[in-house]
DNA sequence: GCTAGGCCGTGACAAATGTCACTGGCCTAG
DNA sequence: CTAGGCCAGTGACATTTGTCACGGCCTAGC
């Protein structure tokens, strides 16, 4: 009863099978021998971005699956779901900027671990053996802030016009993407920047994504 | 007559001392532990900031620096300035985001190494090595990027104003800043705009820092 | 000593952005 | 069936932002 960690093929214990995604060269491989060098666990696949690394989980099934949170084509979120909708198989995401709302939906597709990159090296073979004995690992600093955090009071539409007020795209440019009319728009990000008390919109989309609701 | 990386101390070859600097204690442990394995490296130093990495470097005097360039407290270019303005050593700089502009002034300040974080894990230690033996190694890709991309046709003071526009200050919290009269920001923000083909301050700010001009 | 160029500022104007009030359709919960 | 929320839009308006032309100050270079 206790994880998928112990004895699924042979007799006697073995070491935990382990999946790495992360878009930087750099950091993937220094993740890989760091984490090869624990003596339980061994690292049986690694991807570049959130695609490969589903592809990656189905055909080699590993006990546990570290997924960074910023990846290109499908981000660490969307991958996890994808995995666990196929792979009996245990989830942790590692972030950058640990952004509570991002905690939230992490934890709503079942995600076993949330821990952000200032992590010690040496915690995160600890939260992978807790993750595959079955246990949950959320960073406590996070989770003390999404607690306290309250729920996103944006509206779907106004989600939309703030994602794409984060590049520098001009309210007509956005209209267009989104196929309204610009006065429209103006009105979602007027009601969004009441709601987040930001001077422009910019603002409101920087406390938007601050907070993990884009 | 080949670099620092001999015979200081006893006699017969010995290993590259090196120093690591990267503000995600995460990344930090993995390089640490990865370069480590390799038996001609010892890292004798490591730093989550840029002023502790100047005063690790004097304090330990290693080959070779490994130095990140997105830090708080300095950043990278600064730090290495500092550092090889007091200590005989070497420097690498690390980058997520390889922006021409930046190995133009990395290179200004001295820097043996350029390298992106989508460099290979496996290379890295050769790089190290290259740059302990006295020799450079700029990452060819961004080299031939800076060499095609012309040099920055901002002023000072123009520069000032976009720095401040990648936030979500309005031009009246800038002119603030910068003890400046509005009007004064306007013009320099709508001189840069010109200069850098841009339709707002924003997308002015975005493509500069895209050059590494800011 | 003149001049070119960067720096700092002003004033006037046009365009983009943000605010407000109001209309109407659609859906859902009570 | 109706009150309320979200969606989409319009029109009027104030504010902010961007453009342009201009003047004075200072410094470096000729």
């Amino acid at each position: 009863m206790r994880g998928a960690a112990e004895t699924d093929e042979a007799g006697g214990p073995r070491g935990i099978r382990l999946l790495i995604a992360d878009d930087e060269h750099l950091i993937r491989g220094a993740l890989v021998a760091l984490l090869n060098l624990e003596p339980d666990i061994e690292v049986v696949a690694s991807a570049d971005n959130g695609a490969t690394a589903v592809e990656q989980a189905i055909a080699t099934t590993p006990d546990v699956c570290l997924l960074d949170l910023e990846m290109p084509e499908a981000d660490g979120l969307e991958a996890a779901a994808r995995i666990l909708a196929e792979v009996p198989t245990r989830v942790v995401i590692v972030t950058r900027h640990a952004r509570p709302g991002v905690l939230r939906r992490a934890l709503a597709s079942k995600v076993s671990g949330f821990v952000p990159k200032s992590t010690a090296a040496e915690d995160l073979a600890h939260v992978i053996r807790d993750v595959a004995a079955g246990r949950r690992y959320i960073d406590p600093e996070i989770a003390a802030t999404a607690l306290t955090a309250e729920r996103c009071p944006l509206t779907d539409r106004e989600l939309d016009a703030l994602r794409h007020s984060r590049s520098t795209m001009s309210v007509q440019q956005i209209a267009d993407r989104l196929h309204l009319a610009q006065g429209t728009v103006r009105n979602y990000l007027s009601s969004a920047m009441t709601k987040l008390d930001a001077a422009s919109r910019h603002e409101a989309a920087e406390t938007a994504w601050q907070q993990g609701w884009i």
